[in-house]
DNA sequence: CGAAGTTTTGAGGACCTTCAAAAGTTGTGG
DNA sequence: CCACAACTTTTGAAGGTCCTCAAAACTTCG
């Protein structure tokens, strides 16, 4: 029931680190019908044009989103670690604008959709809360944009590698500071917008100075404090905060007050 | 009561456009009280840090979002225009981890939080039209990823100045190939990663080739398909399509089924 | 052990930046 | 209505980051 390993039970645990939810709500969300699959590397699960009938829950692995340009090239929008609710875009949305798949080998829960639409309608925390889960997506997304637009090659893979190692610290993967991000080069080029070549360049500069250890996807950060220094890397935009108003505003109140975590 | 140029109706357009609302739900999201603001150019409606206590409906003119590093780059990271809700961002989370300003002179409606969050609840079909629209614009901020990171200076100028159009055309502001931007090249420089310098050098060789007319804000394209074929436009991300799923699959039905247009 | 994939290294070049200054535009007040 | 200040855009020149092409070195795995 309480599996702390299946997938259901790691975004169950993502969303109440925001605000945790009412006995019944968190009975209903592990309740979820799923189908589990299990996908070797390098897999798409969703593809450009698809029209989504399900939700991704990622259990096990890496997961990325892409989305490529005519010429060939390709842009990495998104890296999914286990407890991500992976495509709540594909909700509402009836054709699916970019790609989805497995970096390395994965395993995942698959959830009808209606099933997700009629959880959220009964009980509406549930639905703050994916709402709330596609604000935070949204936050990553801006982040990275502005990663891309506005720090060069260095410091854009240093603020990735620190977002990814926070993330995965939050799930009490490994510590920040000290983990496994088993994804190639060509994959990390093309998350921040750069080329393979260059990539490579990079990490072995910032080996040198002592920022960041790359090493075959075993990163280390010496320095945890100086490295956030060098990138201007400041986790707000990851809003481990919870979300700003809950339940008791929600009746006719005048004005909002903040709510204690 | 329903007066085109108002904010709210705006709002509302851009909601119907999608999935219309039932009369009730439509009738209590324009009885929503507001507060109207008329701001100058250049004026910060939302700074980083604030605690957001309400949401703006952009009733005229436009608005940017941006963050800045701490080498004093600053990236935009979107640009809204009239019946854009610009911050339902601000609605779940604790601290704006961006600043939101006027690019033009503006007059924007400004709804406190638990008005929303009530009406989302109260009319569920409103609480989904909303998470829709953030829905959306996470698209649109993957798709500026892309853009930022895998076009080159003149793709990436027409690409945004093509989807400002559709956009535009959109809100039945002006029609797509021949519209105005009332923004200095500055902020079009920062809104797609590159100088000032550079982005003056890349609209006239654009306006040299023919593929697009920027004068001083105006903007003129004389081959849509053209343009759209040699940045890649394809507007699929802005989901004009509406939702996938209706109130009808929301019972307990077994699957998903597109619902007409 | 060989094949396929990944990373490193090299060399030349393109795109974009930075610094700088001139030219053009807008708005305000005398 | 002109004058002037402030802002915006254009143009120039030099340089750096990053790209492309190419090949060698290293790693992984059947």
């Amino acid at each position: 029931m309480s599996d702390p390993t299946n997938g259901l039970t790691l975004a169950l645990a993502k969303i109440e680190r925001r605000r945790p939810l009412s006995a019944d709500a968190r009975a209903a969300f592990l309740a979820l019908p799923f189908r589990r699959r299990i996908s070797k590397k390098y897999v798409d699960l969703v593809r450009e044009g698809d029209r989504p009938t399900e939700c991704i829950f990622l259990e096990q692995g890496i997961l990325n989103r892409s989305k490529t340009v005519p010429d060939g090239g390709r842009q990495i929008v998104s890296l999914h670690i286990p407890g991500d609710m992976v495509d709540l875009h594909g909700i509402l949305v009836q054709i699916a604008d970019h790609r989805v798949g497995t970096e390395t080998a994965a395993t995942t829960l698959h959830v009808a959709i209606p099933h997700l639409l009629a959880i959220a309608e009964a009980y509406p925390e549930i639905g703050r809360a994916l709402w709330f889960d596609t604000l935070v997506d949204a936050a990553i997304y801006r982040e990275w944009t502005v990663n891309i637009g506005r720090r060069d090659g260095r410091e854009r893979l240093v603020h990735l590698l620190l977002e990814m190692g926070y993330r995965i610290e939050q799930i009490g993967l490994a510590p920040r500071t000290n983990y496994v991000l088993p994804i190639s080069q060509a994959d990390l080029a093309d998350a921040v917008g750069l080329t393979q070549v260059h990539t490579s360049r990079v990490l072995t500069a910032l080996r040198n100075d002592g920022i960041l250890d790359w090493d075959g996807g075993k990163v280390s950060i010496p320095d945890w404090a100086a490295a956030c220094g060098f990138c201007g890397f400041d986790p707000v935009y990851l809003h481990g905060e919870g979300p700003r108003h809950g339940p008791a505003e929600l009746s006719p109140a005048p004005m909002a007050s903040p709510v204690p975590a």
